[in-house]
DNA sequence: ATCCTTTTTTAGAATAGTTCTTGATCTAAA
DNA sequence: TTTAGATCAAGAACTATTCTAAAAAAGGAT
């Protein structure tokens, strides 16, 4: 079937850049929505807000094509989802095991690298037979920036 | 017009039982409702769950009122509003510090308590300044039994 | 290139969970 | 008993997200 000079999957696995995608394709619309949570603010945008920066790049993506976009890119791994509360997703890039610090005073998501060995320095003791797949850690509070302008206000 | 022994808010406090709800008033629903929680199967129901519950013991009541009495409930710290993803909340009257786990094959929650000095032993290092009011972790993965019954099923 | 098959995109409808609105009801205090 | 405020009930509204169906795009085979 195959002629011998065709390129298969295995061939370009080797000679593209590795395709963060997998098997799927990398379509224009799924790296205008990857490059907008890598090249931006690195803010965990929603997925509305990914669709208006996506905008700029691309005017005819539409809204449901950022959330499968976004649903790919997280299913194969290539960004993560945060969740606070029951308030809209937000998506980051960022693949390192992390925590997520939500500031509730300027609604912003701040990244708090996990130790390494995080397994072993747990604050809880998991029931023997436990498989954990995935661990989430989530902060609310004040972070540094608008902890200080509270005390700073306060004089 | 108020004669002697008429009793204030603040005598009700040295006599009665302590109110879970601090000032606001101990309705017939909200104790539909906070009982649900405490006497049933204490096993993380959403407000739907909650509701049907609830109208076993109280026909009239409505899905709103339970939505509202779990928020009061929630906002005074009677319960607890967990959140696994971006499913319904569920809500569970385990006032310790502890993580969830949701197992992803039978689908339930599980409390795991939180070692005491939580903070001395954690895996991850808060930048300076930042205030934690509050700390949420979730695991995902598969529950002792249900990890069990896969291995007995593969024999 | 052209056809064929599959994947992806698009726009809008649909859905789920939750919140809001309004008027009725209850409660506690005066 | 009256009154003011809190709470409840029913349903409408809202928001984030998913689904649907049809059009477009992408490859591979011919």
């Amino acid at each position: 079937m195959a002629k011998e000079m065709t390129t298969t999957a295995e061939d370009s696995a080797v000679t593209n850049p590795p395709n963060p995608l997998g098997d799927l394709r990398m379509t224009k619309q799924r790296k205008v929505v990857y490059d907008v949570l890598m090249d931006e603010q690195r803010d965990h945008p929603t997925a509305s807000e990914v669709f208006i920066r996506a905008k700029e790049r691309m005017p005819s993506i539409s809204l449901a094509t950022v959330y499968n976009c976004l649903e790919t890119l997280t299913h194969v791994g290539a960004v993560k989802q945060v969740n606070v509360d029951r308030e809209a997703s937000r998506f980051c890039p960022n693949l390192q095991p992390h925590a997520h610090f939500f500031c509730s005073e300027c609604q912003e998501v701040f990244d708090i690298d996990l130790k390494k060995q995080a397994e072993a320095t747990t604050p809880w003791q998991l029931p023997s037979g436990a498989e954990v797949d995935h661990l989430d850690v989530t902060m609310r509070g004040k972070c540094p920036t608008c902890s200080e302008e509270n005390s700073k206000a306060a004089l």
